[in-house]
DNA sequence: ATTATTGATCGTAATATTGCAATATAATAA
DNA sequence: TTATTATATTGCAATATTACGATCAATAAT
C-alpha cells in the first residue's frame, strides 16, 4: 500500500508523527542546523553548503516551511530563510513532553 | 531516485534523521505510548489496541526494536515488548540537544 | 502426536519519497 | 526592453514505505 491509515490514530499522534517525519531526513536536519548558525540566511548558500541540487533543496525547504519549522522572507531576488522561533519552541516542547511521558506514566518495567 | 544521499551528511545528522524517521509514523508513536502505560506488555494486545493487521504491527515493532527504542523478551509463545530505558534516555537527550542547539548557537534572527 | 496459539517473515500491491533536469516565475540590472 | 539572478514548480525515474494475506517456526494445550 504505502498509505498511512491516519484515521486509526489520534490527531496528536498524527501530528507528532508528521513532525518527526519532517525531521526524518539528514538534509533537513542539516538545513536546520545551518540555519541555527547562519547570519546571512540566504537560500542559495544552502546549495553550496549541502551537495544537493537546487531543486532538491527547494523541496526540502518547502517541507520545513509547510510544517512551520522555518519561515521565509523575500529579500529582492533572494529569499531569506530562518527558524520560526514560536514554532520551534512549540515543537521542542511537544517532543519533550512525548519523551517525558514515559517517565510520568510508566507503570512497571516488565521486561 | 528515492534514495537518500547519506554520504553528504555527518554520522550524527544521519543518526538523528534515522531516529526521527522511526518516530515518523503514527502507529509507532501509538505503540510507544501504549508501552508507556502497559503493565502486561504482551505483543498481541497491540493488534487489538491499534486497528492494524498482525503482520503490520510486527513490522513496526521490528523497526522500533532495531533502532533500540524498545526491547523484546520471549515469554513462552508470546513476546513481551517494552521501552528500552537506557536507549530512551539517550534518544531523549539527543533530541533535547538538537532542539536546544538553536538557542545555544543562534547568531541573529535575520527574518 | 495432533492441534491451537503466538509472533516473525515472505511476497506483493499500492502509494510515498527522493533527487534532478528542465522549465517557469519573479525581481532587479543593464 | 532584455538580460541576469534567485528560487519555485513540474515531470519523471529510482527507490522506499506501508499494509496485509499467506505461511513458517516455536511453544502450549489436548
Amino acid at each position: 500500500m504505502g498509505i498511512t491509515k491516519t484515521d486509526l490514530f489520534s490527531t496528536e499522534q498524527n501530528a507528532m508523527a508528521h513532525m518527526a517525519k519532517v525531521l526524518g531526513h539528514p538534509a533537513r536536519i542539516a538545513i536546520l542546523q545551518y540555519l541555527f548558525r547562519s547570519t546571512t540566511c540566504i537560500n542559495g548558500d544552502l546549495v553550496q553548503e549541502l551537495g544537493l541540487a537546487q531543486a532538491t533543496i527547494s523541496q526540502h525547504l518547502r517541507e520545513l516551511k509547510e510544517i512551520g519549522f522555518i519561515q521565509g522572507t523575500i529579500e529582492g531576488v533572494s529569499v531569506c530563510y530562518c527558524i520560526n522561533p514560536e514554532k520551534w519552541a512549540e515543537f521542542s516542547q511537544l517532543f519533550g513532553v512525548f519523551f517525558d511521558d514515559y517517565y510520568v506514566t510508566q507503570k512497571s518495567n516488565c521486561c
